[in-house]
DNA sequence: TTGTATGCGTTATCAA
DNA sequence: TTGATAACGCATACAA
């Protein structure tokens, strides 16, 4: 049972003056090590810097911010938290904002346009310096942005970008990430391969495609339309899982031939290989599969899945470096940059691709 | 290029009154619908509600919480944020907080004791009002607490307690949760089994080691010590995969007789699912596998994994009601009581696991 | 029914 | 080398 609490009133930067003997000014200037700290004594340093640690001072936050105007905290605002695309993100950018001593607010839309509203107001009244907004689709329209450029908060997205817009960007370089998949396949001799699109809604969707367009070009390879399919939008993250699998079930039924499967994204990948397995397809033996983003579990899978990585921990540190970049080049009077990035995908290959074998999947 | 920038001044109360014609006071009284409103005439209310909007005014945090005692955010400290554990007591806490309009900071230790300080420092210069700590184990001594119990600052961790503490909890009830899955493994008909146990360092891993040995001292089960293993302390909360895998190929290597493996967690249960099928066991047919936590990839295995829910987001959501009742309390000057809350896990079947059939696992 | 004055804990400017 | 003072934006006690 928790007594009522006479909560030990915190100790200020009065308390230090008064009882080192010395005013607030000096002591903020010592603890801060302000410049004008070249100018003080050692000895009054010493006598403020002890009795601080005695009495167990800690500077109010809320204050120094009211005062110097800078919150040292950035807004982090996912659209969907339960996206596994997430998690890695999530810790590159706290681990960059740790360097630089800011503080992430957290905020989760639930993929709810209003709840996003909110949020963006509530991290507004906080005066948040910079903001980093995670998502791969795009329900925000202008006004939101008119804001944020208007207030000049240096904002990053991760995952979409606004065309000509003022708000910088980092994303996978999609086409170069669909071409590397394709290009795998293709050299382990596959041909006859199921595509299975992203969602109109996201952004990814469609220059995935077109990597995949352009190196079949190249390399004469044909694309059977028969073999294309396209996931539905949806807003459930985990979905695609449902549709890779139910996809598949449907192909394999309507006997369809085919050594390979490209799945937009690994949650696809997987439920692609439930189903083949599920049908006694063998993966990677009779066909073989792959992903896209190689989220947490693709290794862990089984067969483990050889699929396209997003750095996605390098993708949130990125965002926060450009962030910052504009929060000092603000404090400094200096111009900055939106910069809209690309970043490198890697293939990553696992066990759910092989050689096509001479005996191909027949259903 | 962005110039740089005449940040357009934000619009303060002040502003409000000048333009609307009222005082300071008034306007606050009539914005935040303060005791007094009841007093100020319609009319006022429209015009200074009016220019509000018109102005785009919008209240400054920091200084509301400098004269109110009250920052509206609590600290949500993890340990690892890369334990998949961790994705849904997230949206559970966020969840929570927002409808209290509380604003979450984000804080990942990294397993990293000088790192979980520091944050703790970090947090409490914020005055967060409550603090939220999801582990599931524990590097943090007793002068951390003092800290927390001493400023008074409502506390709840997520994932372990500390005996005989004044820190709620809320936890799984492990030895439950164990009993559920080994009942289960046992009603199938399975009486050769393979117990994984959780490593020493995890708390998690005595009550359920507990809960085994409870069921089978009741039931009149056998277990092999043969056939027990326990894993390696670790850091690294992705590790019990491999874990899982290489003692289930050394076993297999023994040409040890086993019909079920009752995994300590669900990437054990799954690394050994992995093993199993490598050396052509199949799950469930030959071998049955159970985990323990659900985790999202759980659901997407193949096969689906047979687990232990922790009902995650609902613990998220427990913590900030302890948490915020603390801080309420506080604020009404009532008693309040530390709570360590144990929640009812969930068994969910899926398809890891099978009755025995009479051709057990000859390796 | 509304306005004036004060203070929250800091920091920065100026004076001593 | 240090101290007094003002101001950041808001909310409240008190005055009018």
């Amino acid at each position: 049972m928790k007594r009522p609490s006479e909560k030990s009133q915190a100790v200020t930067m009065k308390d230090v003056a008064t009882q080192s003997g010395f005013s607030p000014a000096t002591v903020s200037i010592v603890l801060n090590n302000a410049p004008l700290a070249r100018y003080i004594a050692p000895a009054t340093k010493r006598r403020i810097e002890e009795t601080a640690k005695k009495l167990g001072y800690r500077p109010n936050a809320m204050a120094r911010f009211l005062r110097s105007k800078r919150s040292h905290s950035i807004g982090v605002l996912f659209f969907d938290i339960t996206d596994p695309f997430c998690t890695l993100i999530m810790r590159g950018v706290e681990n960059a904002l740790y360097q630089a001593s800011y503080l992430a607010i957290f905020a989760d839309a639930h993929n709810q346009r209003n709840r996003f509203e909110r949020y963006l107001e509530l991290l507004l009244e906080r005066h948040v310096e910079g903001l980093i907004v995670v998502a791969n689709w795009l329900f925000v329209d202008i006004h939101v942005l008119n804001d944020l450029s208007k207030r000049n908060i240096p904002s990053a997205t991760i995952g979409w970008e606004l065309a000509g817009d003022n708000i910088s960007s980092v994303m996978v370089d999609n086409e170069t990430g669909a071409r590397l998949a394709l290009e795998h396949l293709y050299q382990l001799g596959h041909r006859k391969i199921v595509f299975i699109r992203g969602p109109k809604m996201l952004i990814d969707s469609a220059p995935r495609w077109r990597g995949i367009q352009k190196f079949a070009h190249g390399a004469g390879l044909e694309i059977d339309p028969g073999l294309v399919l396209q996931l539905p939008d949806s807003l459930d993250p985990n979905s695609s899982f449902e549709s890779g699998h139910r996809y598949t079930d449907e192909l394999l039924e309507q006997k369809k031939k085919f050594t390979a499967v490209m799945a937009f994204d690994d949650l696809t990948a997987l439920g692609a290989i439930r189903a083949l397995t599920k049908a006694g397809v063998k993966v990677p033996e009779q066909c073989s599969v792959t992903g896209f983003d190689d989220v947490a579990l693709s290794a862990l899978a089984a067969p483990s899945l050889t699929t396209v990585r997003q750095p996605m921990e390098a993708m949130g540190g990125l965002a926060v470096n450009i962030v910052m970049e504009g929060i000092n080049a603000a404090l400094e009077k200096r111009e900055w940059n939106v910069v809209n990035q690309k970043m490198n995908p890697e293939l990553v290959i696992r066990d759910s691709t092989r050689a096509v074998s001479l005996a191909g999947a027949d259903d």
